[in-house]
DNA sequence: CATCATCGCTGACAAAAGTCAATGTGCCTG
DNA sequence: CAGGCACATTGACTTTTGTCAGCGATGATG
């Protein structure tokens, strides 16, 4: 086979390109032929494997992880926090890269959606204070009405306070006790503007929460164990600014969810940047349906759980990047 | 913000650039920010290794000339760097040939020895970077103590600084003034127990230093031009790791060596690859000294030499193929 | 021996990447 | 807190690269 003789003057080309850095025109002209045909041979020297262009993958471990979960799912960016024998710990940490990343992501004159959890409220916490005036900090579900620990309209109240943005509070409670009062409310001028404004954010920030009987909801009242654990079985897999979402992250029909005053979940996937983080790593189900139900498009998570939710994705063939070329 | 936010933005754009084959202009689009930028994080990308590009080195060992050295002098393989009107400066180029050779030829969690000279430090200089972890570059030899343009640490820090792998210095100075102590630091356990691990490399870079009076030994006041001379008509035909060997390839037993800090002879043979670059045509009569000392496995050499090589092994019928090829 | 198909190569043009001065932006210092 | 410094970022421009129709050589075929 007389194709040795080509492979030399490709890898010849190839040599001469990658490795002396020559031009395209100086390699024609040395190899006395045109600079078209380099472009060609190059593009073979890619094909064939003569030269090799990769990504260095242990240096940047984590980089490569966020990468290839951003792939697989979708997301704009992923944010991997390290799980190293030396690093801090990671739930600990994991709040400061999210204020951080949280207020790179702020645009002046955004409007800014916030829901409720233990990790919004650590995120407010680490909070850095800036100067943001014209920033909008919108609550994105209504208050809790007995004193609870982290409260909905703190978390509002908190980071607009750092930002020094303007806060706006949802003054209705989360959970009523009729679905028609919960309508009637809905239907109050004050109350649905303002969750009619709740699309117009450019950013949210929330994380998902878990449907165990630890959760928020059974904790501050809202469900009984006992109805938390039969929504379980109904399909219920995670908790989204106060609402129940099934498996597929699909708002679910049910009287918890009418009872609730929350922005709608229709609402919360309109906003471009959705910010979810997630600390713990027993709720590796509920992320999941927060991802399935397009919750996220900047996610915060551990280097293990980002593990789970790509073994999982390549497990179910969701992988949405099987074009990716090389 | 963001502990390595520059970094984390370089790699997200290098993955969406190398790996997705995206478009400048799309990552820009995708990362929001301008084109100029990605062009600029992409060149860092590679000038710092967060991507690599290689090309196999087959164009210099596939030729029919290396072959036959291969053949006439039992070494493992030859690369040769022609000398055609076409080529580059065959000296300029042999280090870049060298040092994708040496990159190739190492393998996960490899001891590598390096040893020093102007050859190598020019090798070093060329050398991609790589993502090495669990490689290991260590310094055959010791250290020069007044400031010398190419310093034996300088080698191993600068190969282990590229491959991101670990280098290791020899604390100690190449020569000593008496033999009585180079006999005592030899002893120090830290020294001894340095230099014993130099046989359990898998790889080892070097050239092989002449005897004239451009010497390195000569240039850096470790010996007089005439005690130089001396040895040269005592038999000395080259330097070896800082050390004299004679026309065999042999250790001379000389002051100038007792008094050497530096790797073995014999465990510089028990390196499996030992790969061995001569630029300068005029160090023929060394290279023969150092192929016949068994210092090299692996050759870089221009065509000329490997010409010449060859014409000397076959008129003192030192050929080891004599039955083989035609 | 004419014809046709194939393939590599090229010129010319379109697309993409590189460059650089000007501009912002934060940050430190006096 | 102004001023200045260092450096990241950008828009506009230049250079380099990618592409593809068309050309010519080669070789197989009727």
């Amino acid at each position: 086979m007389p194709i040795r003789s080509n492979d030399q003057i490709i890898h010849k080309a190839a040599w001469l390109y990658y490795t002396h850095g020559l031009r395209q025109d100086e390699v024609a002209q040395r190899l006395e032929i045109s600079r078209a045909s380099i472009a060609m041979y190059l593009r073979r020297a890619r094909e064939m494997g003569i030269v090799t262009i990769t990504t260095s993958s242990e240096l940047f471990s984590d980089d490569v992880l966020a990468r290839e979960l951003e792939d697989a799912t979708g997301l704009t960016t992923a944010w991997i926090v390290p799980e190293d024998r030396q690093a801090m710990d990671p739930a600990a940490e994991m709040p400061v890269v999210a204020a951080s990343v949280f207020l790179e992501l702020i645009n002046k004159g955004d409007r800014i959606g916030v829901a409720w959890g233990r990790t919004v409220y650590h995120i407010a916490d680490v909070m850095p204070f800036a100067d943001l005036r014209g920033v909008t900090v919108v609550q994105l579900c209504g208050n809790l009405g007995a004193p609870y620990s982290y409260r909905p309209d703190q978390c509002t109240t908190e980071i607009a306070r750092r930002l020094n943005a303007e806060g706006i509070n949802l003054y209705a409670p989360l959970v009523l006790s009729s679905e028609r009062l919960a309508d009637e409310l809905r239907a109050e001028p004050v109350i649905r503007e303002q969750l009619a404004t709740i699309s117009d954010c450019q950013l949210a920030l929330y994380s998902v929460g878990g449907i165990e009987e630890d959760s928020h909801l059974v904790k501050c009242g809202a469900l009984s164990a006992e109805e938390m654990h039969a929504m379980g079985d109904k399909g219920a897999a995670g908790v989204i600014a106060g609402q129940l979402i099934d498996r597929d992250g699909q708002w679910m029909d049910c009287a918890h969810n009418r009872r609730c005053m929350s922005a709608d979940l229709a609402s919360i996937r309109a906003i471009r940047k959705r910010m979810l983080v997630v600390q713990e790593d027993n709720k590796f189900e509920s992320l999941i349906a927060a991802l399935k139900g397009g919750f996220a498009s900047h996610l915060i998570v551990t280097a293990s759980m980002a593990r789970r939710v790509l073994d999982r994705w390549s497990k179910e063939g969701l992988d949405k990047n099987s074009s990716g070329k090389t």
